[in-house]
Order: structure tokens, then sequence, then C-alpha cells
DNA sequence: AAACATCGCAACCGCTCCAAC
DNA sequence: CGTTGGAGCGGTTGCGATGTT
């Protein structure tokens, strides 16, 4: 049985808004704030859904809004986050301060996606394709999105996440889809790299997969916080798990750091001490890493300079402002520009350490 | 100049999550 | 503990603008 939308059913307006619309929303906004959206329309006097005022505002009147082209800073930015967070375009948004989740969706399916294709890089993967694998690209839009999390345990078995609501498993080859439950939950999943990586080189790895104890307390303990507390707080969030908890493993228990809530999410200035707190923020997660870890691949490495780049482009953006040379010689992700990192002590002790971690899922 | 193709963006749809009851 | 409704997210669609033949 279909659902009709609420707008079919409540024989509402669709479509484009037009001016009047706009400005009777956006009165009602600036007058009374945004309460409740289903009550929103009845009060400003539309003939529209909650949803679509919602979207409305959210997506095109908000005052707070960036206009125009994005930003190569912006553009390297997405690419990143992407690289990193796949399609969680509410996430990316909340680092990029004044663009929206679906304006980004629309510039990544309309214009990075094509433009990584170009420069032989899977849009998905963020890997190098193969020049077959460039004809198919350019040749078939496939939709799927099928993030490869390149991260340490999956260098054996790579995932991928067809949505956000399943992912698939390939061993040998072979893609095996499964449900979220056969595996440890979608929250596993959210709680990113840093997340999963922590998870897996938790001391006692059981080799049959995660371990059960230590996923029971993800599970349990973790959530990603509510976006809505930052979205429309005006300010730069920086760092990159503004939104999400991130775990500590202190002698095999999982507390939580709530980045969001630590001096890292948010720099309402170009600050030295949000750089020193950052720093020690995550030297205390990179330390239990490597308390925990052996060895890491270049794809590890890669991924936690990626990781940790965020928060530093950010700070880098405040600083450099002057200089556009070193601001571009900044992005990217050749080890170079991660040398100039603050952190760079950090992939240093990288190279050569083990990690003992993400046998399997 | 007209017809057709492509692109980009705004908006919609369907789903999940979560709080309230 | 199940139900309900609101909020938010990601994928998709529709349409106007622009480019090409």
């Amino acid at each position: 049985m279909g659902r009709y939308s609420c707008c079919v059913k409540q024989k509402l307006r669709k479509g484009l808004w037009s001016p009047e619309e706009d400005e009777k929303l956006c009165n009602y906004i600036t007058k009374f704030g945004v309460g409740s959206w289903s009550s929103v329309p009845k009060l400003a006097g539309l003939q529209r859904c909650g949803k679509s005022c919602r979207l409305r505002w959210i997506n095109y009147l908000r005052p707070d809004l960036k206009r125009g082209m994005f930003s190569h800073d912006e553009e390297d930015r997405i690419i990143s986050l992407h690289q990193v967070l796949g399609n969680r375009w509410a996430q990316i948004a909340a680092q990029l301060p004044g663009r929206t989740d679906n304006e980004i969706k629309n510039f990544w399916n309309s214009s990075l996606k094509k433009k990584l294709i170009k420069q032989g890089i899977d849009p998905n993967t963020h890997k190098p394709l193969s020049e077959n694998q460039v004809k198919d690209e350019e040749n078939c839009t496939n939709n799927t999105s099928m993030l490869q999390i390149p991260s340490a345990g999956l260098m054996d078995q790579p995932f991928h996440l067809t949505n956000s609501r399943s992912f698939n498993s390939e061993v040998n080859g072979q893609l095996a889809e499964a449900s979220k439950d056969e595996f440890v939950s979608k929250q596993v999943f959210d709680l990113l790299f840093i997340h999963e990586f922590q998870a897996n080189v938790n001391p006692n790895p059981n080799p049959s997969g995660y371990n059960s104890e230590i996923l029971a307390q993800y599970q349990q303990n973790m959530r990603p916080n509510d976006h809505r507390q930052s979205e429309f707080d005006g300010n730069p969030t920086y760092g990159f798990c503004s939104e999400t908890s991130i775990t500590k493993l202190e002698h095999g228990q999982i507390t939580e750091t709530d980045f969001a809530s630590s001096s890292t999410s948010r720099m309402s200035s170009s600050n030295s001490s949000n750089v020193c707190r950052y720093q020690n923020t995550a030297e205390i997660q990179m330390t239990r890493m490597l308390e925990n870890s052996d060895e890491l691949s270049w794809e590890v490495e890669n991924k936690i300079g990626s990781l940790f780049q965020y928060p530093y482009i950010s700070i880098k953006n405040e600083e450099l402002k002057s200089s556009p040379r070193q601001e571009r010689e900044f992005y990217g992700h050749s080890s170079g520009d991660f040398m100039n990192n603050p952190l760079s002590s950090l992939t240093e002790e990288l190279n050569g350490a083990t990690l003992d971690v993400f046998q399997q899922i």
C-alpha cells in the first residue's frame, strides 16, 4: 500500500513557491521563530504542509545561507568530507557554514562527481579508477551510493555502503548483501571512521568479528548527537565529529567524549588554544589507538590524515586568509600537506606502527 | 528559428528516528 | 510496550534554463 504525501492528503499546494508565499513564511518565522513546523503553515496563512515550509526555510529562505558558487576551498572540503562520510550530506553540510545538505548534494551530483571521474578518481571510493572504470563511470551514471570504507579492517573485506540502511560485504570479489541487523547496526556506521577504528583496536579482538561486549556498549552508549542543536546556531562548526560523540577505550570500557560539547567542535574565531585543545583530544584518541596497534596500512594512515585534516583546515582558513597561496598549498591529501599539520606528529608516530584490527566484521 | 538534449536546482517522497502519550 | 505524529535525512523527480543540432 502506497503512502500519500501529506500535501496530497490535505489538498495543499505543491510545487514552486511564489514570492508571496516566501514573504509570508519569512515574516512568520522572523516574528515568531521556528516552533512546530506542522503548525507553521496554518499560523503563517499558507496552503502548504509543514514539511514543505521547513524545507523552503532551510534550503532557501534562511538568512544565514550563502549564495552563489562554491569556492575552491568548499569544493575541496566537500570532496574530503565525502571521502570519509559518504553521502551523509547533512553531516557534510554541518562543516560548511551557510550551505545546505540539499545544495551540497546537488553540487556533488551535478558537478563534483563528474570532476572526480575526469580526474580518474572514483567518486564513490575516492580511489583511482582504472581506464575501463573511467569509461564505465562516464558512460553510465550509476546512482548507487557505494562508499568503500578504506579503513584498516576492511583491507581484506572491503565494505560498500549501498545506502544508508544496508551495506554489503565483499568477500573474494563477491558481494553479499546483508541487512544491518546481521552486522552491527547502522549506528556503528554512524560512529564514523574513528569509532569504527577504535572499536576494532580493542585489546581483545574477537576472531569472529567485533568484540560483542564492545559492540553492545557502542550500541547502547553511542548515537549521533541531535544535529538540530547545531543546525541553526550560525556558528561554524569545526572538528570532524561535531555532531557525533566519540569514544575512548579505557581499560576495555568505552566512554563517551562529546565533541560537540568540547572546544573542538566550535570556534567563534581563530584561537590557538583551540588548536591545542583539539590536538589534546586527538592525541587521546590516537594514543589509545596506538596503544593497541602494531601496524598501519597507508590506507589507514590516509584515512586518519583526512580525519584530522578538517579542523586544521578550518583553523588554517582563519589564519591564512591573507595568504591564499599557502592556503592552497595546504589543501589536498598529499603527505606534504599533512606534514604541516600540528597533528603531523601523530601521523609520524603511526608510520611503522602495527594495527591488528578489522580482521572482519 | 525550431526541435531536441542536457544540466542544475528546487522541491517532493518515502523512510527512519524519537519523543510523547 | 505499542502507537502516533513530528522532524530530519537521503534519494529522486520535475521543470525551467541553457546548449546543441
